[in-house]
DNA sequence: ACTGACACGTGACAC
DNA sequence: TGTGTCACGTGTCAG
């Protein structure tokens, strides 16, 4: 009567020692069972658990060496400092990116249009520059743009690691007519390439060794 | 006889609906247990181990929102790859303060002297500076050295959000007994004095406003 | 004696 | 069919 209350079918226990099985509290003599291929069974079956646990204690003891002072903590509490350290230092991370102007580990050119009406002109463009730092490069980058008689009127600069993220202003030193979109996409699509020719003689020579090795600052997708 | 191969001496078993209490398969009638003690014994015990894999496992599907792809991950694997996160999260960050210069957030003014026989001078000190970076302040700094009849040697500087350190080395123009400890002293402790009156022009305004809110790059211990 | 934390063996479910 | 993962109840030890 009161073995109905198992839900299990066919229970056999394993004991601790590993050494024999006893019946289980269950209904004995059902269907059957073949016991040598329940015994090992059984005896796989908590073993592969064993290693699973294993596994999952390992990781978490090598979390307990990451987290200061986790040597002594609670395993929940220790995965609750897990998280607020992974939160720190993921918004520290954002901080960097986000907060601050930070050169990016890959070469960047980006020329587009400025909103109307801002920095008081009537047409400005706006360009990001990522890439590695040389000397010259900035003079040649002014000596191009003079070139196509454009001005810089703002520039905020930040170098890292001897890369460096240059993003300016430029205008028109002429009078043009901004009413006409050609003349615009020419002009956008001139400075793209004045600052790619730039870019290409004074980093030819690394760009040839391919991919960089540079770790990223990388936040959470 | 078989029951003998179970280590536990009175095993009572809770069944999973919770609703009655059956024979476990242990010896019975041992030692005249009281079974109404050890029903809600039971009960609160398993209780409790629930509220404790809840706790568990709730920090654990934390972590699964905070890993990019953690939703679909074995627990195990999910651990591990909180490790790497962590770790990698923390390379950034030690890279950040170790590898490069980077302005910390508190004002500091470090002078000492540097171990003989480096730079090629018989003496020489080296400067560490750190606070917010203003238009003249070096050039303040300069003077003030030069009052001094010292020269700056080497310079390694960086900025970064407004704040500026600054690290130099500094010797002295003029032949002097560096063998007197006491000159030694004065001297360093002149050009500390000489950065701080420097400093205290600058930024005193924004002394008095007192604590900085800006968060700091930190690494684990 | 009681509480909390851990490892274990086991049943159940998935591929 | 196995092979792996998970939650559960339990035994056990420490504070």
């Amino acid at each position: 009567m009161e073995m109905e209350a198992f839900a299990s079918p066919s229970s056999l226990v394993l004991d601790r020692e590993r050494k024999e099985v006893v019946e289980g509290p269950c209904k004995l003599e059902q269907k059957g069972v073949c016991y040598e291929r329940s015994i090992d069974a059984l005896r796989n079956h908590s073993e592969a658990e064993r290693k699973r646990r294993a596994r999952i204690n390992s990781h978490i003891d090598t979390l307990r060496s990451v987290i200061p002072g986790g040597k002594k903590m609670d395993k929940a509490t220790l995965l609750a400092e897990v998280i607020v350290h992974l939160k720190e230092l993921k918004a520290n991370a954002a901080q960097a990116c986000e907060g601050l102007m930070i050169p990016k580990d890959n070469d960047e050119i980006k020329v587009e249009e400025q909103e109307s009406g801002l920095n008081g002109f009537p047409y400005s463009i706006r360009v990001s520059l990522c890439c590695e730092y040389k000397p010259g490069l900035l003079s040649d980058i002014r000596q191009q743009l003079d070139a196509l008689h454009l001005m810089i009127i703002r520039t905020e600069m930040a170098t890292l690691g001897g890369r460096m993220q240059n993003d300016f202003v430029i205008i028109s030193c002429k009078e043009q007519n901004f009413e006409d979109a050609e003349y615009r996409y020419l002009l956008v699509d001139s400075v793209h390439e004045a600052l790619r020719s730039v870019l290409d003689r004074f980093l030819v020579s690394e760009d040839i060794l391919g991919t960089r090795k540079r770790r990223r600052i990388s936040i959470f997708s």
